[in-house]
DNA sequence: CGAGTTATGTTGACGCGTCAACATAACTGG
DNA sequence: CCAGTTATGTTGACGCGTCAACATAACTCG
């Protein structure tokens, strides 16, 4: 989506910048993550509320959450990671639906060698680029935005 | 990607603001382009530039700059969207590995309509949500982040 | 001219994300 | 308890995006 028409000209910097830069941001950091950690950026948001959870075990349903994906792209990239030996999966004994998701010695340590080279270059590509008085902007204005945007039904 | 530790508060706002934001806004974005005209965003996205080219034809290779994709990017989608009818490709007769992309009445019938409402949800959901102030702060902000990212290769 | 390099585009494999359909379990209200 | 509803997760199809490999054409320079 790149169409400006009938925005101006400070519109169309600022929503140019959001389409512009994020694709080209994430996929400098996600690069960084695949050769430094051998990790996708799919991967990475999931193991780290799992490496956060106690024993590294989250209930699909409230990794789901955690991160604000759906049902079933959770099921896609579990099986996904299950394949490359990043997480298991084991029965719920609460709830016989449910599914849990076990953090391995394999993914821990995984997560844990690529959280401060990531954070890093975080800090490096997009938190460097600003100064604190954008930061100070930008935070509270995009969460605006996040509010005013319809809540998936809608 | 939802790491922050090691990022104060105010980083962490911003850079969530950022990871957070965009993804939803661009979903939301999508599908009204697809209820309200049945185009996704990748297609949407070709369509701008060929729609306002002379005779509605670019060389790929200029396509693909114009909307910074690369060249398997650029011919995957321009296949996808011949099969809708979108677009044809046409042999480029001053450069015989060159591949024309044509747009069809079909694809400009498609984008003349479907520019309007998603001018609309832009400004609905990103501008609108925005004071002056904060566009004039989010823009050079953003297009500075760009200017400091590496350049594809390094 | 001709060998090596660069530019352009296609292809196939694979990971990612969404959607709709499905299966099953849990809950709810009579 | 039971029928209807809601919650949870899986599956398959398909579009999207990247990567590496490939084919071909154009360019460069000795």
């Amino acid at each position: 989506m790149s169409d400006e028409r009938w925005l101006d000209k400070r519109e169309a910097l600022a929503w140019r910048g959001m389409i512009g830069v994020l694709p080209r941001l994430t996929a400098v950091l996600e690069r960084q993550l695949v050769q430094d950690a051998g990790l996708s950026a799919a991967e990475y948001t999931l193991l780290v509320p799992l490496s956060e959870a106690p024993d590294g075990v989250l209930r699909a349903r409230d990794l789901g959450r955690t991160v604000s994906w759906e049902r079933s792209r959770i099921s896609h990239q579990v099986i996904r990671m299950e394949k490359r030996g990043l997480v298991v999966r084991e029965e719920c004994g609460e709830d016989a639906r449910g599914s849990m998701v076990r953090l391995t010695d394999t993914g821990r340590t995984a997560i844990v060698a690529a959280a401060p080279a990531h954070v890093a270059a975080v800090r490096r590509y997009f938190i460097g680029a600003l100064t604190d008085a954008e930061l100070d902007v930008i935070g509270p204005a995009l969460a605006r935005v996040l509010d005013r945007l319809p809540d998936d039904d809608g």
